[in-house]
RNA sequence: GGCGCUGUGGCCGAGUGGCUAGGCAGAGCUCUGCAAAAGCUCGUACAGCGGUUCGAAUCCGCUCGGCGCCUCCA
């Protein structure tokens, strides 16, 4: 029987406003888009937080067994700087600075955000769409709305009817709001009066004399509007109908909205069947955003080399950082909780690499209870996961197994009466899920620096060794801090043997 | 102004009406030559005020905070 059968998985779908059973729209296939960075400038915690959040999603749909196709997209052009429609494009605007090409700086920052990826561990996508490599496809998404009815040109731009639209289908089911009152809410904008209605947004824009990104279309040359990129890549990946859409919060209104229009708009399907929003990471009870003056980037964090922090952190204990919370609540950033977080990280990796070192399982009476609650520790992680992905509470179970494999290498007696079966199949889900599912490895000194350091500890250790042996404290204690001193904590252990952790 | 979220012990954070996570910090104990690690034990928190209920952190109302979106934003 599939995992996914055993533990069947709910979500929390932001468009019903319901946790609700998970049923993809093909027996144990899943399709996922999630809105990817817009590739203008360096990637910040923020941002990794909520691709980490759909990380996990991914991940964890895997690991129940789905064969998931993961859409994320990256988005190089488009984005206008101003509120009103004659802003800079964004790119533009950074080539402009930097002296650089448009696609040298889509592609600088490109390679930035995967890099950022690999640091956290985040696994890369199934197809990982450009917008500019789209262009024909939403020129085609275009014409269709056009031709529908939902979309009018004005002087070489398109715009989508959301009035005209409203009048067939509600708009702003996914954020809650209703067009009357936001025609009557919404502020004054300038520069907006080739619109009908000031909420209509473009889905084609006349490239103004200078403007650097710009294609040919049946309107004449310009580019495509905010919105439109995900609706067409999606639709071409994943089809007119597909299981999940994944974003930040702060993509809800608008983006997310006028992308079910444009989907609507276009062919009668709404896209996504459940829309699952990441919350954002906050400072001081304030989002992380550029425009705050409160986002550090990934480097920043690993080096300390900011105001906000008190020294630096490691990528895996950021990660483990991130997953001790809901993906739904907002996190705050804070030193204390991060510096709470690596030693936690740190404890649960240390019983993941005891396992190694414990004796076998089941070696004695076998007490079914025991093991069957054993089991259970195991069971109740896998049902935390499929309860809307919450990591923070597996987490918690996952330091109960993290205490009994402690316990059971002080007291191998305890061991000896679990099953061996429970104890193999517990231990499997065990290292599964904080490898595979929440993506957490061992950060330890790699390649030959780690053999010769494994070499040099080898000898420290069996000098000390000798000089307790022969009661020379002086010399064991000095061995032990002085090593404590650059980092290194030896332990010892029952029967005499020796093991050390580097902090 | 509209839509929505939120207020949990020293800190961070889960919490599906009753059995009241977990991590970090703190206290005690065990183990130990001394440490460290680990294990065990402890703190009995849910912004305030009402209400529903046999019973509420959890549901409802009001009050007071905080935040997000409504303009690009993960």
């Amino acid at each position: 029987m599939s995992l996914y059968k055993q533990y069947p998985l709910s979500v929390q779908n932001n468009l019903t406003k319901q946790k609700e059973q998970f049923e993809p729209l093909s027996e144990g296939k899943v399709g996922m888009y999630v809105c990817g960075p817009t590739v203008y400038s360096d990637v910040h915690l923020g941002n990794v937080r909520t691709f980490s959040s759909f990380d996990i999603v991914y991940r964890y749909l895997t690991y129940l067994g789905y064969k998931v196709r993961y859409v994320r997209n990256i988005t190089d052009v488009g984005h206008l700087v101003g509120d009103a429609d004659e802003g800079e494009d964004k790119i533009a605007k950074k080539a402009r600075l930097d002296q650089l090409e448009p696609m040298e700086v889509v592609q600088k920052y490109t390679n930035g955000f995967h890099d950022v990826m690999q640091l956290f561990n985040l696994l890369p996508p199934s197809i990982e769409p450009t917008a500019t490599g789209h262009i024909i496809e939403q020129i085609e998404f275009i014409q269709k709305i056009i031709s529908n009815g939902y979309a009018y040109e004005v002087d070489g731009s398109v715009y989508f009817d959301v009035k005209k639209y409203n009048e067939d289908q509600p708009y702003g089911e996914l954020s809650g709001r209703n067009v009357e009152d936001m025609m009557s809410n919404t502020r004054e904008l300038t520069g907006q009066d080739q619109k009908k209605n000031q909420l209509d947004f473009a889905l084609w824009k006349k490239a103004q004399s200078g403007h650097l990104m710009k294609w040919s279309s049946p309107w004449g040359e310009g580019f495509p509007g905010w919105h439109l990129e995900c609706s067409a890549m999606s639709t071409k990946y994943l089809g007119l109908d597909f299981d999940i859409h994944g974003g930040g919060m702060d993509l809800k209104f608008p983006h997310h909205e006028a992308e079910i229009a444009q989907n609507k708009g276009c062919s009668g399907h709404g896209g996504a069947k459940y829309w699952i929003h990441g919350n954002m990471l906050t400072v001081n009870g304030r989002k992380m955003a550029k425009s705050e003056g409160n986002g550090f980037t990934p480097e920043e964090l690993l080096t300390g080399n900011h105001k906000l922090l008190d020294r630096g952190y490691s990528a895996m204990t950021v990660r483990f950082f991130m997953l001790m919370s809901h993906y739904a609540s907002t996190l705050d950033f804070s030193n204390e909780a991060l510096q709470a977080a690596e030693k936690g990280y740190k404890r649960l990796m240390a019983s993941v690499n005891l396992i190694e070192k414990l004796p076998a399982a089941g070696s004695g009476n076998v007490d079914q209870t025991k093991s069957a609650e054993f089991k259970g520790i195991i069971e109740k992680v896998l049902t935390d996961l499929s309860d809307d992905f919450n990591t923070a509470k597996a987490i918690a179970s996952l330091f109960e197994v993290s205490s009994r494999i402690n316990s059971f290498y002080q007291n191998p007696s305890d061991l000896a009466v679990i099953d061996k079966a429970i104890f193999d199949e517990t231990i499997k889900h065990f290292r599964g899920v904080i490898s595979d599912v929440l993506g957490l490895r061992n950060e330890v000194v790699g390649g030959q620096d780690a053999e010769v350091l494994g070499g040099v500890m080898d000898v420290l250790i069996e000098l000390r060794k000798q000089a307790k042996f022969s009661k020379n404290y002086a010399l064991s204690d000095k061995i032990r801090d002085d090593l404590k001193e650059v980092g290194v904590q030896i332990k010892d252990e029952k029967g005499g043997e020796m093991s050390y952790s580097i902090d």
